[in-house]
DNA sequence: CAGAACTCCACTGAATCTGTCGCGAGTATG
DNA sequence: CATACTCGCGACAGATTCAGTGGAGTTCTG
């Protein structure tokens, strides 16, 4: 399958990097760049789209920055990646939020393309469906003491 | 996630087309291309690639064309989306077959990308590791029959 | 008001996708 | 051998998308 877009890719190191932020104060642009090694004017677009879907809000002036809207337990990757990407489904006929006719095949129910990418859909949303940002990080920090072999801390 | 480029739908409905030609010796390019609609010169292209592979092979001259080189209980889905689109993971970082490491994360280990993204290539493999063209045509057949056995809602 | 920070829109260079063109090469048949 | 029939192969081109940049503007705090 098509590689994750850098846009997606790096919407979710921010949110990461806010989720570990979350309830100590927005977070600058420049901040979240140099600590996640993300242009600062592609981030700033990206942050701009997170904020439009509703999903961060920002603040202006001195002081401000950007913060999640919502706790990150609330907030499922599955919606993420679709906000960034489109659809989950490898074919648009085989989505379930935003289902579109293929052109090509004459019968979309009989089409063996579409209930073979149908079936992998629904294995790939009840994978990010099901994962909230806050479960993300706790799993990368449990990796994380699993290897140096210390205690693990919580969120 | 991103949509199944062209080349990979067009060599399934080809692959497809061959399984239910399968035994009855090759088909014509011209063919497939009338009867899947798909661009001659094109799938000229994705056969040649599909031959590369091993997956059919082809015969010149009079009575040549293109056939299956196993049967299509053998031939998965999985390896065949791979050589059209590359790994099925959304991350080089992620992927199994041909795993990279992505030069953004310091620690492949931890990044939580990473982990998510490889459970959702773990879920795409299950199901299309696991699909064969035969199935895949004989769930299609099944979807055929039940339309027309049992009356159901028309577009 | 000054300055920090986000907002918004346009633009660009590179890559990839989706084909198309033309001729060449191999094979069967009479 | 001649001929018709098929695939083989390399180059190329238009459209679209990606990834990133630039610059002017707006809003908020002190």
């Amino acid at each position: 399958m098509r590689q994750l877009s850098k846009k997606t890719q790096y919407s979710l190191r921010a949110l990461y990097a806010l989720t570990r932020h979350y309830g100590k104060g927005p977070t600058l642009i420049q901040e979240l760049s140099e600590t996640e090694t993300i242009p600062k004017k592609f981030l700033e677009q990206i942050l701009l789209t997170l904020k439009g879907f509703g999903l961060v809000h920002s603040k202006k002036g001195k002081g401000g920055g950007y913060a999640l809207a919502q706790p990150p337990k609330l907030i499922m990757l599955g919606p993420v990646v679709r906000m960034m990407e489109g659809p989950l489904a490898p074919l648009p006929c085989a989505s379930e939020t935003r289902y579109k006719k293929c052109d090509e095949c004459p019968d979309a129910e009989t089409c063996a393309t579409r209930i073979v990418m149908k079936e992998v859909r629904d294995a790939i949303a009840t994978v990010l469906d099901n994962i909230s940002l806050a479960e993300a990080c706790r799993r990368a920090d449990e990796a994380a003491s699993k290897k140096s072999g210390a205690p693990s801390y919580e969120i």
